[in-house]
DNA sequence: TTCTATGCAAATTATTTGCAAACTA
DNA sequence: TAGTTTGCAAATAATTTGCATAGAA
């Protein structure tokens, strides 16, 4: 492992964040501060680091993959209006049948991923708040 | 809604099926007995059959996109050996506030995905049996 | 110097879309 | 007949990969 600019700039920019961007998100931000970075080296990286376990990988709705610092087993939130993702404390995860060890028919449970989907605040205020249903 | 052989030979196979297949899959078998029916007619009947609520989408980890028959919220799991996506049972669900209405910061929930990943039983004995870590 | 990491572009993979023809109601 | 659905192929979108060169140890 070679410390390289690009490297120590994608993981800082990452870990700035909450909202939980994209490859293409990181990219198009850390490209402000070095204009040559590269869309591949942004997704070799971003993969390296989950591979090491510094940042967490997460499979979210709508096809793209997203990445998150926070890599403790926690919940998010899609939300299917704005198709934002947000944290949930980690305190309403599921109760885990002996997550980390053997479980119901011999599988191994190396990790959970909790989504929900629904409405944010802000856009479930603008649905019901005045009642256009109809959008 | 028109009723056209493919969409019912679509729907059929996706019940049939325990396994949790990509629209390519489903393309691939239904092909046997429909051999002109082309993947964009799979892709926009399980897009269009997933909007009526007659099978659910499921986005696992791994990019693509698989289908369930079982339409209720339950869990699955995602053994990341062999790449399979296994069904758990609805009882494991995890505690959810309130869901399907309101919930903390004022966000309204719709849905639950909770995937467990991990080594699916026959991945994890292959493993812990003999004790070959190393691979 | 040695070998990893980068930039660039081409290559893949998954999914979507336009359009004329086929088919259902 | 009227309007939906299909097959085919081209178009997108997201991500990966090959390769020569720049850069870190």
């Amino acid at each position: 492992m070679r410390k390289t600019e690009q490297r120590s700039a994608i993981l800082r920019e990452l870990q700035k964040r909450k909202d939980h961007p994209t490859a293409y998100d990181i990219y198009h931000t850390v490209r402000c501060s070095m204009p040559n970075i590269s869309l591949g080296t942004v997704y070799r990286n971003l993969e390296y680091l989950a591979g090491k376990g510094m940042i967490r990988k997460i499979d979210s709705a709508g096809g793209k993959k997203r990445f998150d610092p926070n890599t403790q087993d926690h919940p998010h939130f899609h939300c299917l209006e704005c198709d934002r993702v947000e944290d949930i404390p980690a305190a309403t995860m599921p109760c885990v049948p002996d997550a980390g060890n053997d479980w119901p028919e011999g599988r191994i449970i190396l990790g959970i991923n909790l989504e929900y989907v629904g409405l944010c605040s802000s856009c479930a205020g603008r649905k019901t708040a005045v009642g256009h249903e109809g959008d």
